[in-house]
DNA sequence: TATGAATGAGAATTCATTCAT
DNA sequence: AATGAATGAATTCTCATTCAT
């Protein structure tokens, strides 16, 4: 909730806040750092931010958004289903990759108490193109007719843990890696 | 002849520990609450843990500990493999929904600082028979020959991501979800 | 503008500090006293202070300094040996009974665990002038031949007792005694 | 104040503390360590001394006690002043520098607010003997017509500070270091 | 708007002392 | 008497937030 015009700010103290949440972990969060990564005194944090709270609710919801964004305009209508399918996956695979601590940020903050019930709820309805691009392949007869929730799971659960390690530098995501991994989630969901 | 240090009064704290994290979310937990929650002055957590940190990692050790254990007691070597994968795959799943915030904890605890890299490679360790599990599986043809990580990210990723709906009460799991969710995971991996 | 980091307040918790101490002892000295006495919030000091071990190592240099720069200016290189001899004794001895505290403070600090080595090395360090002083005495045959050390603390060890004295209320310094006692020290190290 | 018969624990608790006091200084001097130092449990030490206080009390009068007894040994009244004077002077410096410990112990704590107002008498009041020794020297026009704690301050300051010095390895006290100091000394007091 | 010094409530930790055994 | 675990008041230090400039 930015009160001011300053977009500029506003996106340097997201930048700041996800490189010092990255650095130190969720609990090391400290808004003088935030304002010191960003070049900016702690007190102008404030005038963009009500509190700690709302900063971080903002970022969780500019994260989930922009990458939500991102990752749908791989989708095409006019593609078949599967097409559309591998398109999707694979942009939300690259995605994930790529920035992998604007995910994990989420993550870690989904469990705590800093997150509005509110924020949660805006940031699941993102993901409606999503859940209505599956449906029309469960009625196409493309996918399995499971529920959603259990389908996006099958899907997002195993790239959320490939950032993870990948992040933790346990393993490098070659094409290769990502051909197999690819085939493994369709094998599974496919019909 | 004093009391002899107790190894009660450790599980009572690890369960106070958890129990306040549930409760206040990870950046809730004050050491006053943990001793509080736990029936015992402030002083006398100190006894038992050199300082928050200390706490945390012991907990998250014992918790990873207690669910390798637990989960890897459906193994039966004599079991021919499919047999074998299907009751860890299961007993994992069980175990991980009955008690959702041992799971969701030591996730949490991912992402903090007060998390050694000592601990986190001791926690590690504890899957190695699953790793070696798989492998042989993989030798015996009956799973694809993929990088372990990635196998065991595709098993877990989902099961977290189910858990997370559970323990939020979005989904309701039932039998016939648990069947459900198998045959992704079976088909996903197997040959 | 906020208003800007200010020396008088690094004064001021000085002053808090050495007045503490002295109502109620080394042992008595908390951080939260310091700051009342000195008008500020707790967090107040520790923005001028790291810490305790800080502050405490600072005012020991600063007090050491001052009382040091203070007696010295009390010498004139004109003075023939004898003359300046005297006026720096004296000073000496009147600075060291005028404020009684910071002698007495110094030497309390000297046997904490607070005190950093290199911060007694500091101190040590600004008695050189005085050390040459007396070096150049000796070569002047004005004063006996002994290692300088031996010769200080046979100058200065007297003067310690005497503000003890004074400070717990046992004597009464007049001039007679100032006299007496300049005679005993020349007497003493005089060839 | 020991309440028990067992001389020997009280005897190791006063070691424990004086060897605890001078490696950490004391506002590093804890009960806990204390006890362990002695080989005693925490609680045994309350058997014998009330509290810290008390403890610290009894070892300042113990430490003086002690070293005032074993340096008026070397007094023999059949022998002449100046005879006397040298002995019991070289018997205070041999005193001192053979157990640095003792002296500096005592002198840290007389600014403590842990030292008790009687405490502090008893203790001057063990110099009495060495007044009247003094006094006896001043009637004989032995020694100057001073006000005798000035005449104290004047032999034992300078004692105090080699004693600092040998204690912190700033300088080495050989028998010609001695020699000279006995020399200052006699020359400063004698008419 | 912007600044960053100041604030002080609140959290972690310590340690003298007690007490159950 | 001895033990050492337990206690909790007291203390250090932190950090979100405010406010004077």
């Amino acid at each position: 909730m930015p009160r001011s015009k300053d977009e500029t700010k506003v996106i340097a103290i997201f930048d700041a806040t996800l490189s010092v949440v990255m650095k130190t972990g969720f609990n090391g969060l400290k808004m003088a750092d935030v304002a010191k990564k960003a070049g900016l005194a702690t007190g102008t944090v404030y005038l963009y931010f009500k509190n700690k709270e709302a900063l971080i609710n903002a970022l969780y919801l500019h994260l989930k958004t922009e990458k939500t964004q991102a990752f749908m305009l791989a989708y095409n209508p006019a593609d078949d289903f599967k097409t559309a399918f591998t398109k999707l996956w694979q942009r939300y695979f690259d995605i994930s990759l790529a920035e992998p601590e604007r995910m994990l940020f989420i993550e870690q903050f989904t469990y705590t108490s800093y997150l509005t019930k509110k924020t949660k709820e805006k940031g699941d309805a993102l993901l409606h193109p999503l859940f209505e691009f599956l449906q029309e392949g469960i009625r196409k007869k493309k996918i399995k007719n499971i529920l959603l929730p259990l389908l996006i799971s099958q899907l997002m659960g195993p790239i959320f843990e490939i950032v993870k390690l990948h992040y933790n530098k346990k393993i490098e995501v070659m094409t290769s890696v990502k051909k197999s991994l690819f085939e493994l989630a369709w094998k599974s969901v496919s019909r």
